[in-house]
DNA sequence: CGACGATGATTGTCAGACAATCTGACAACG
DNA sequence: CGTTGTCAGATTGTCTGACAATCATCGTCG
């Protein structure tokens, strides 16, 4: 995730990765959650884990606490915490937080700065590569987030980036509980791809509803999958 | 340990007082900041304030991680952490986030539940009698950010409610250490009285122009005496 | 057959300790 | 005189170990 070798001044591979290890803990925790590994529901024993990852409890506990913070985990008390089971009312408003966050990005597409615009479309065309090279269907996931991420970005505030972000992540908890989700990749690219025309076209109007048709059709598939789970 | 139990009347005190310590210090951290008691800037020495606070270190660094989670604190590797300390630049992007959030919730107002409608009709009300009651410039305040999370509220979105809420926070550390701006609190209940009139006749986009005036001005105000600060 | 109490497991919290790092000052050196 | 090296104090990051309170389980007893 840090190739930043290739600089050619004095100092520059100075990456200091200072990443302290509540954090590393943290980091490895969701990336079991997005992987599957753990399933939703799966309490998470403080000693078990500490143990396993070769840090002491008081460590693990910070890194439990921001999961929690983060809507991945849920803490009952004197019951510990447990990976997040996402149930379709939370699964609705995560959608509808969505498609909030975006609808405003687009709607800022006019005013919005020249790097965010190039943002999206980055963010797109990197997804449509990936599809073309018929990528893992995770990475398709993941690039398919980053896209609906950068229409946040055209709004220019971080704020509502980062709380985009633990959406987001929200999100691929429920799918990666699903994980047989592999909706039609190239379907998807074309539909990203009109919304993309139409915002460059200057039609936002109808990017946004568009938009919201795909959320809403989104939101649908994950509800109905995760009912029959 | 606790004597903080001495409940004279039989039941009187049913709080069901079930937060668990670091809840309560990380309340009592929030309070001390947002009252000014604490300076932006200065730095939150965990042992000393432990010992202040007759906790162990590891519940107050549970506490301080979940204020620097909210975006009240900071943390900088090897130097602890301190008061947020908010800049301009910061001040605007809550102000755009607070917008986007806002405009939302009153986009909704037609479909809004007749709760959430009733909810901000209430925190006019309680806003305007405070006002009339001569309160106390802190509690007008909190009335006053009351009432703009109740429009965030007309989205139907518990997410979006706790990022407004945590955004608002941020703001209110803003106003803390200025504390000086009172602005006129007359002149606020007239132009959020006639926000809601407004919505009431169905003339939304009237609405979101004035919300977007009020926050930008309210944005300005701040940030000027910020600057001068 | 169901209510009840003992037992073990788990969390919430604490106390104490240690190494790593930062701060500031002071001495050594060019 | 400015730069560098070194050191003591302070503070954080992390660990170990421990304890009481609470919860879950299950066998026992009425």
């Amino acid at each position: 995730m840090d190739p930043a070798v290739s600089s050619t001044d004095a100092f520059g591979s100075l990456s200091l990765e200072h990443s302290s290890t509540v954090d590393r803990v943290a980091d490895e925790l969701r990336r079991a959650v997005f992987e599957g590994e753990l399933e939703s529901g799966t309490p998470l024993r403080e000693v078990a884990l500490a143990e396993s990852l070769g840090v002491s409890r008081p460590t693990l506990r910070e890194a439990l606490a921001l999961l929690v913070a983060e809507g991945l985990a849920t803490r009952e008390p004197n019951r510990g915490v447990s990976v997040a089971r996402p149930d379709p009312e939370s699964v609705r408003d995560v959608s509808t937080a969505r498609t909030v966050l975006e609808t405003a990005g687009m709607r800022n597409w006019p005013h919005a700065s020249e790097g965010a615009r190039e943002a999206v479309r980055r963010a797109l065309g990197d997804y449509e590569r990936a599809v073309a090279q018929g990528a893992s269907y995770q990475e398709l996931n993941q690039r398919h987030l980053v896209i609906h991420l950068s229409l946040v970005g055209l709004t220019g505030s971080p704020r509502l980036v980062s709380m985009a972000e633990s959406i987001v992540a929200e999100l691929r908890l429920a799918l990666a509980q699903i994980d047989r989700v592999r909706r039609n990749a190239r379907d998807q690219a074309g539909s990203h791809h009109h919304l993309l025309d139409l915002l460059e076209a200057g039609d936002i109007d109808a990017a946004v509803a568009e938009l919201g048709e795909h959320l809403h059709g989104a939101e649908d598939a994950i509800i109905e999958r995760l009912d029959l789970g």
